[in-house]
DNA sequence: CTCCTAAGATACGTCTGTGTTTCTTATTTG
DNA sequence: CAAATAAGAAACACAGACGTATCTTAGGAG
């Protein structure tokens, strides 16, 4: 009837509606029929693109992914500052992916056998080299004695994070994380 | 043809297949039909008993949390054994919980449009509480000023345990949890 | 302007699981 | 031992979603 989408533009939509068709709807009602209902197009169009829904899936994955990278944290003169920026962009950023690996593709990944830590892996890919940057500038600053300190207790900002966004699948507010970094993450850093 | 369970002998036993299944085959693969074949009868047995599938499931639950309850800490005379003592116990106890809803439960809350932290509430609802039972026993011995601290560094134990438990999905080694405590939450919690 | 590719609509067959009905037969109860 | 009760088997209609096949028509390429 009306104009229609064709060829990079049509497919760019198509992703879109079901990346926001999972966000909604979760994996439950992340059917065929609903994705190509809010692409405003019919299942054929779909299934000339990819074999099967859970290529969809993937692809819709891949494609969130690359629309949304975290950036390297810029140099705020102080480890504090350095950490608070780091995890104010991870949380911002990172909030609806969390949620939906977590909520929405459980379902998906029990259903395929697949090992959620694969996603997992790729979503978190970036922050431990993040980390071990700021923490590189800390040294050189003199702030931080690197070898005094465990994997754990390095890992200990993003897991806290991590955590607190598994759990209440929200962006966290700066205010949590200012709280997070001072009376647990900093003192055993040994900056006190 | 052989011989026939009745009653409450049959319940049991429904609701252990039902458990079992779950375990298994996930929520995915939780349909009325595998509960019953597993259970070695047939559908109409389970809705005599249960209308639906959502109500069967939630039976399943209560009925796995009744057979397996959070014994309350036994006193180790210090603050670390009590802490490690209660950890070990949530962590064999409870992995096979955390599993349960986080990776095959999440499917039923986004269909059902449940809150989680309803079940989850249920099941970490004695942990709190034998949590500052241990830390007033070791207020008592003088170990612990309990007013200088944030009621997000108490909870630090257990959200440790639970990040663990969540990203492994096993029970957590003791020599793990020994890490967890020295260089983590002891040093927090101003016993060093 | 014409041809060709692909978008979009519609309809189809299939499969899986739901919840129900009917019937036979084992077991408990009185 | 007789009667009531409930287990277990089989079949049913129904709904939702899959994946496909067919046809039309819009929009780009020559």
């Amino acid at each position: 009837m009306g104009e229609r989408r064709r060829g990079a533009v049509l497919e760019q939509a198509l992703l879109d509606a079901s990346w926001q068709e999972l966000e909604e709807g979760g994996y439950a009602r992340f059917t065929m029929d609903a994705v190509a209902a809010r692409a405003g197009t019919s299942r054929p169009v779909l299934y000339r693109r990819w074999s099967d829904r859970s290529e969809l899936l993937r692809a819709t994955i891949v494609h969130a992914l690359q629309r949304n990278r975290v950036r390297a944290p810029e140099d705020t003169g102080s480890l504090r500052g350095d950490l608070l920026a780091l995890m104010s962009e991870i949380s911002r950023t990172r909030a609806e992916f969390v949620t939906m690996m977590s909520v929405h593709l459980a379902g998906y990944f029990e259903e395929t056998g697949t090992d959620p830590t694969a996603l997992r892996e790729v979503i978190g890919h970036d922050q431990p080299h993040a980390l071990d940057v700021v923490y590189e500038r800390a040294a050189a600053r003199g702030e931080l004695d690197l070898s005094r300190l465990s994997a754990r207790v390095k890992a200990l900002p993003f897991t806290l994070l991590q955590l607190e966004l598994l759990t209440t699948l929200k962006t966290v507010p700066v205010a949590a994380l200012e709280e997070i970094l001072d009376t647990i993450v900093l003192p055993l850093l040994g900056t006190d």
